[in-house]
DNA sequence: ATGGCTAACATGGTTAGA
């Protein structure tokens, strides 16, 4: 089962950019972040024509989650449960599990950027993160097979940053930020990217300034996470450049996460 | 150098992203 997250800058814009991704790429759930469109705009038709259901989560303008996938999901969660917050962030449901495994519950994540260390979106950013750890530890115990994908804007470390010194102490890198994605880890989940051998300079986001993709002066921030009963049977973990590279391109790639499910 | 692109909303210039 191959599972994938895409922040897309605008589904309005980067719809012809997510049909040809999945004809490519025939994943069996696709999360998407970064929507920036209100409910009644999600072409759900697009996806029903090739095969895929949806569900989502969106907002005027920012924001906004979805989860597409081959099997319809149940049990649909919008936001974080008792956490008022009118920024759609988070969509959850529960597909149909395979063989031993009887379900899956899957989330799609956008977590908040913190625009700067030190501002009110920063403290909103750490706070989001802290209601989030208490949700997912509730839903871990409820769901031993879990999955969450999605844009963290986080880089987990020095070497998922291309130039560390630069950026040291600065959004997305900064000691509270990294402690707060490090608290999701500390509930069991795992990085799945880090649990294969990767090439060095390993990236999901390049700014659009600068030629920074050309010169591949990015942050990894993407990441998908999963449950312990799961990581034992992840396989694989990639970053695909490719549509990074196409016409009017969204400034991050689709990450890809691959289980054995038998 | 606090700029540099892109998108939304708007229809000029601001806000936000990361």
């Amino acid at each position: 089962m191959k599972l994938a997250t895409w922040n897309v800058n605008s589904l309005n814009v980067r719809l012809p950019h997510v049909l040809n991704w999945l004809e490519a790429n025939p994943v069996d759930v696709l999360c998407l972040q970064e929507l920036k469109q209100p409910d009644d705009k999600f072409p759900l038709d697009a996806f029903i024509e090739r095969g895929y259901q949806a569900c989502w989560a969106g907002q005027k303008t920012y924001n906004g989650v979805a989860i597409i996938s081959r099997q319809a999901g149940t049990d649909i969660q919008r936001n974080i449960p008792g956490y008022e917050d009118p920024q759609q962030r988070i969509i959850a449901t529960t597909l149909p599990g395979i063989g031993s495994v009887d379900e899956l519950r899957v989330i799609s994540a956008y977590c908040p950027n913190g625009q700067a260390v030190g501002s009110d979106k920063y403290a909103y950013k750490l706070d989001w993160y802290a209601a989030l750890r208490d949700w997912l530890a509730t839903e871990l115990r409820r769901h031993p097979h879990l999955v969450i994908l999605g844009d963290y804007n986080v880089a987990p470390a020095d070497e998922d940053v291309h130039d560390p010194q630069a950026w040291e102490g600065d959004i997305l890198v900064s000691a509270p930020e990294r402690a707060a994605l490090q608290s999701l880890f500390d509930l069991g989940l795992a990085d799945t990217f880090r649990l294969f051998d990767q090439a060095p300079q390993s990236f999901s986001w390049w700014d659009y300034r600068r030629f920074a993709f050309r010169r591949n002066a990015g942050v990894r921030i993407d990441h998908v996470l999963s449950s312990p009963q799961l990581t034992a049977r992840c396989t694989a973990c990639v970053i695909d450049k490719t549509p990074r590279a196409w016409e009017k391109p969204s400034d991050h790639a689709p990450v890809i996460a691959s289980f054995e499910l038998t």
